[in-house]
RNA sequence: GGCCCGUUGGUCAAGCGGUUAAGACACGGCCCUUUCACGGCUGUAACAUGGGUUCGAUUCCCGUACGGGUCACCA
């Protein structure tokens, strides 16, 4: 009796179903996959709302990593379109393009025009049957029941709940609907009444089971009561139910997610135990925060007020993909850093990358780090290899830098040739934004001269002696040695010492030395007083172009 | 407020009962040096707090404080 009211329930809440489609269908359509001991399968979830951010990244490569240091294992793009609402058209398209733009690819999920792999669909809307079967089951397992609260009967529960100090939420004696007797169930339904299906938790919170996260060690959840909603009145999964029927057919062997989720992990758990599904492993990854000088604590980082947080910002400010992967790796494995300067030429996905290693703990953000580094992965790189760097960087945001820098490629090439390749090579910039103002000087358009650069301590006939002379010796030089060498004699006659070490023992005894006369040459050239060699910096302007320079600062 | 997680220098962190408590970034000094950058050396600076357990706690247990998360028909 109690069967076919049941039967008949379930019949009205799924007419979508049929007899044949049972969990043991689902179970032979997407088989246990066939792969190496040890060999993981992760996958990232996003929800297509919005821009990604560094937090995104930062779990992604946890997966990617995980997966790919298995041995063999997958790593998988599911979207988790189920809230319609917030839906942000063209997201998925944007989350394909950012993280491969940070070389992290998926082996199978969806792709910018559909999916690719055996396990799918991979959008969640497209799964509505999946979700429903594992639903139905539950329902005729007397595990879920529906439930006709509507929005305004809840948050009055809400508030009762607030003024009694009692715990939020559906369960226990404000379950109103969870015992129900069949017939009138059936009988709302026919009615047309609007109604979610909510899990049956038989759960005691006063009871805690010891959980193992890969991360966080050893926890102690209480077990759950909640009559959570398992499919929404539009008949789509809540986040819980698709998270747990996903993962089970998709054979995900490692779910790894932020921090945020591990106070609904009980609830998890306990719908894995109801579904009768062995669950995988779990890591709950911290989250990366932010210190916020208004509050004067640490934070969530937020889209709006860290512009760094957000994606976009590596790719406006240009910094390499390879050096933002390398800050996030020194954040993810706390042994990489140490890894890194054993090898330094090699590949980062060689790095044996383990969950465990993971802090537990909250990493703030750091930018001066990131910087660091950053100006570690671009001294190593070749002048070519910059110069493409920098041209596809300014190719799309800063189109007239790009226009000057591409007008002689070999030539702007060799300015980033400079001091680059040897055992100490220079670590002038750590994104593409900051090269341009550091070699203005090398082209006319963006040169400029500022009189204050010049020292004080020279007076305008000495600058004048200098440069006018200067300018009348100048030639090529075979080297370094021999142009400094010309520069010597120049302070010698004019009454410069080259003798830095005479003058720093006495600075009075001297009109001035040397590094005062370079300075000044330097400035008439390059417009100001910091530059790297400039012997290499005049060899590359040509003879003209030094002897312009300098008679324009003949006066 | 309930529940859960976390807490080693300014930041990231090693440490797993006995250490002079590593290292990296940032900051200061010195050296190198025609400037800058690089490089070398060096310095300042930390176990949130109170109780236990122990011969001995940064390490284990309990409480407190602080920080974070979460308590939706969002993920």
């Amino acid at each position: 009796m109690e069967n076919t009211k049941l039967s008949e329930l379930s019949a009205l809440i799924f007419p979508d179903l049929c007899d044949s489609d049972t969990v043991e269908s689902l179970e032979e359509l997407f088989p246990q996959r066939n792969l190496p001991e040890g060999a993981k399968v992760t996958r990232i979830a996003p929800s297509p709302t919005g821009s990604m951010h560094l937090g995104n990244l930062y779990g992604a490569l946890a997966d990617e990593r995980v997966a790919h240091s298995s041995g063999n294992g997958v790593f998988m793009l599911r979207i988790e379109d189920t809230d319609d609402k917030r839906e942000v058209p063209g997201a998925v398209e944007k989350i394909i393009k950012y993280l491969g733009g940070f070389g992290l690819n998926f082996d199978e999920g969806a792709t910018a025009d559909g999916d690719s792999g055996n396990y799918g669909p991979y959008r969640q809307r497209a799964r509505a049957k999946y979700y429903h079967i594992i639903a139905r089951k539950l329902l005729l397992d007397g595990r879920a029941y529906p439930c006709f609260c509507t929005e305004e009967q809840l948050k009055a529960a809400h508030d009762v709940q607030e003024a009694a100090k009692d715990n939020f939420g559906y369960y226990g004696k404000y379950a109103v609907h969870r015992d129900m007797p069949i017939e009138e169930a059936i009988e709302k339904i026919k009615n047309g009444e609007k109604f979610v299906l909510r899990f049956r938790s038989m759960g005691d919170p006063t009871k805690k089971t010891p959980f193992k996260d890969s991360i966080k060690g050893n926890l102690e959840v209480p077990e759950n009561d909640q009559d959570f909603v398992l499919l929404k009145s539009d008949g789509i999964p809540t986040y819980h139910l698709a998270h747990i029927v996903d993962d089970h057919f998709m054979r995900t062997t490692d779910v790894i997610r932020g921090e945020e989720w591990l106070s609904t992990l009980a609830w998890h758990i306990e719908l894995w135990n109801a579904c009768g599904f062995k669950r995988p492993r779990y890591s709950h990854t911290s989250q990366v925060l932010k210190f916020d000088e208004e509050i004067g604590s640490k934070r969530k980082m937020s889209k709006r007020k860290d512009p760094e947080c957000s994606l976009e910002f590596y790719y406006t400010t240009g910094y390499p993909r390879a050096s933002v992967i390398e800050y996030l790796m020194t954040l993810l494995n706390s042994n990489y850093e140490q890894w890194r300067s054993a090898n330094p030429d090699k590949d980062y996905r060689e790095f044996p990358f383990s969950a465990n290693k993971m802090s537990p703990s909250g990493a703030l953000f750091d930018l001066a780090k990131l910087n660091d580094i950053s100006k570690n992965v671009i001294a190593r790189m070749s002048a070519e290899e910059v110069y493409a760097g920098v041209s596809e960087w300014a190719k799309e945001y800063d189109p007239d830098f790009y226009s000057l820098i591409s007008r002689d490629p070999a030539f702007t090439t060799a300015i980033f040739a400079i001091g680059r390749g040897g055992k100490k090579p220079r670590k002038d910039f750590a994104c593409w934004a900051e090269v341009k103002d550091f070699i203005s000087y090398f082209f006319e358009e963006t040169f400029a001269m500022d009189e204050n650069e010049y020292p004080a301590n020279v007076s305008a006939e000495d600058r004048t002696a200098i440069l006018s002379e200067y300018a009348q010796n100048y030639k090529t030089e075979p080297d370094n040695n021999a142009w400094f060498e010309t520069v010597k004699n120049l302070s010698e006659k004019l009454g410069f010492t080259s003798d830095m070490k005479a003058y720093k023992a006495d600075p009075t005894a001297f009109k001035g030395s040397v590094a005062d006369v370079s300075t000044v040459i330097r400035v008439a050239i390059t417009g100001r007083q910091n530059s790297p060699d400039l012997f290499a910096i005049c060899n590359l302007l040509g003879e003209d172009t030094v002897k312009a320079r300098i008679s324009a600062e003949v006066k």
